[in-house]
RNA sequence: GGCUGUGUGGUCGAGUGGUGAGGCAGAAGCCUGCAAAGCUUCCGACGCGGGUUCGAGUCCCGCCACAGCCA
């Protein structure tokens, strides 16, 4: 099995991942808050997850991954405070909770599938583990770790810091720093703490999600879902934690405590998180104009873009960066991502109906066999390295020129002998489609159209009639194809 | 103000202290009726100022800029 390191955001450095259970690893990745168009950067967060569990389970892991959808509790200011984001969004538009829920669920899935991303193991809801969130907290009001207050229950970081001493270190705020900042503030109301987090609020007469508990009518707060469910799928511990880097303060830093609290064990082995989106580079957000949705930049349709990117564009595009640096989205970086894609897909096409020629005339070529080796072993230790996919492309192109040169007859397949050549071929597939999940995007159904006119382009060829060839070339290029018009065959690409 | 990070050639973006990332763009050549595609070759960089080292894009300090979170 491959030796993959990942970077643990708690321990700041990257370490050689081994699952608590060997060959099964559980992976929780918190998923969106379904009250609005699932936003690019949200993507480009479940992308990283998307080629982890792809690259796990091909390097032969048994994955169960678990992606929630927060239908309840997380609220317009990201804390205590503020209206909840889908009873909100409910009142504007007139709907049920339920009617905002299911419009925005679906959007996510038809944009993720868009993306070709692979569906998680699980996909639990807020909503339907409330009663796990009810038990959750009796179990820490038993414990002394929260606090029941005017119908709301809030989790008790000063008392939860006396025994286990640890709050803070996901993110590397020190207890005592925080309380200092936040010690002249005044309008705590029910807190004890203003650092103190609701685990369960109390529902006012018009709020719309209600349920009954112990404490009253009310809903369960934003952090406890995630503990809840995480540990009911996947363990009181399990193996991976990942999400938006926005999410490691305060989100992922109180379910560690709640989850410390409830089981007296640190709930996650290794925490991931990827980075975030700028725009020209700026940050891309609501206010400055420059946010654009997935199906905006599919249609072309946003003012900041020139022409149209497909899902597979920006998957490519994304894929260009490691998931820990910040990625800018611009115009020439997305049309030199749609070139480069198209590139590696012609090479996909090339290789699949690529068969070992052999001949025994032609000795086996040491240089070419060792690029290929390096190319492919390159592209491991890229994946290996905190899956840096961009280092891992880079030497895609490598195996992609040797296949063009495949193709172009310039290197023979016996030059490479057959077990290496169709190492070529496999790993080149694996990796592309496979691994980074990039696929081809075509209408197979024109196929048989497509090479009818190429036999009559070759007819036109033969006879001279170069006017008409270049009628061909030009409803090809208009299709965004391009016909290659090569010394041994007449054939066709996408154009790049 | 505090805590995380980031600043690389025209552009996007990898880089574990000791010549090569890679993509796109640009230049030349091969191929071609002309092109396109492909192949070959070339072009070029490490925010600013100090320091450590035989040697720093890579480590340390300061500054500036950008991003996330907290206030």
């Amino acid at each position: 099995m491959q030796s993959l390191k990942i970077y643990n955001t708690l321990s700041r450095e990257k370490e050689v991942f081994q699952p608590l259970h060997p060959t099964h690893v559980g992976l929780y990745v918190c998923g969106p808050t379904v009250y609005n168009y699932v936003h690019l950067g949200n993507v480009r967060t479940f992308l990283t997850f998307d080629v982890l569990v792809r690259y796990l389970r091909h390097i032969g892991y048994k994955v169960r991954y678990v992606r929630n959808l927060t239908d309840v509790g997380h609220l317009t200011g990201d804390s205590d405070e503020g209206e909840d984001k889908i009873g909100r969004m409910a009142r504007l538009e007139k709907l049920e909770p339920m009617e905002i829920v299911h419009r925005y669920t679906d959007d996510f899935h038809q944009v993720l599938s868009k993306f070709n991303f692979l569906p998680p193991s699980i996909e639990p809801t807020a909503t339907g583990h409330i009663v796990e969130q009810i038990e959750a907290v009796k179990d820490l009001l038993g414990k002394g770790l929260a606090y029941e207050s005017n119908g709301s229950v809030y989790f008790d970081i000063e008392k939860y810091n006396q025994q286990h001493q640890d709050y803070g270190k996901l993110s590397g705020r020190i207890l005592e720093d925080l309380l200092t900042e936040t010690r002249d503030l005044d309008g705590v109301g029910e807190k004890k703490s203003p650092l103190d987090f609701a685990i369960w609020k109390k529902a006012a007469p018009d709020h719309l999600m209600r349920w009954p508990s112990p404490w009253g009518a009310g809903f369960p707060g934003w952090h406890l879902e995630c503990t809840c469910m995480s540990t009911k799928y996947l363990g009181k511990q399990f193996d991976i934690h990942g999400g938006g880097m926005d999410l490691k303060f305060p989100h992922h830093e109180c379910e560690i405590a709640q989850g410390t609290g409830l089981n007296d064990v640190s709930p996650v082995k290794y925490w991931m998180h990827s980075n975030m989106l700028t725009v020209n580079g700026q940050k891309m957000s609501k206010s400055l104009g420059n946010s654009f949705l997935p199906n905006e930049l599919f249609a072309g349709s946003h003012h900041l873009l020139e022409q149209p990117y497909s899902p597979m564009t920006v998957r490519f595009f994304m894929l260009q960066s490691q998931y820990r640096s910040t990625l800018d989205f611009s115009n020439e970086a997305l049309k030199a991502a749609q070139k480069g894609y198209k590139r590696l897909i012609n090479g996909l096409r090339l290789i699949r109906d690529m068969e070992f020629v052999a001949d025994e005339t032609i000795p086996v070529d040491a240089k070419q066999i060792e690029e290929v080796e390096k190319a492919i072993e390159g592209a491991y230790e890229g994946m290996n390295d905190d899956l840096n996919t961009a280092v891992a492309i880079a030497h895609l192109f490598a195996l992609l020129k040797k296949i063009n040169q495949l193709y172009m007859l310039q290197v023979k397949p016996a030059q490479l002998g057959e077990e290496v050549f169709n190492k070529l071929k496999t790993s080149y597939m694996t990796f592309l489609s496979d691994i980074l999940g990039l696929e081809e995007e075509r209408n197979q159904a024109f196929e048989p159209l497509i090479d009818g006119l190429l036999d009559l382009y070759r007819d036109f060829k033969t006879q001279k009639q170069y006017d008409k060839v270049d009628q061909v070339r030009s409803v090809f290029k208009q299709n965004g194809l391009v016909i290659k018009d090569l010394k041994h065959k007449i054939d066709w690409a996408y154009e790049e």
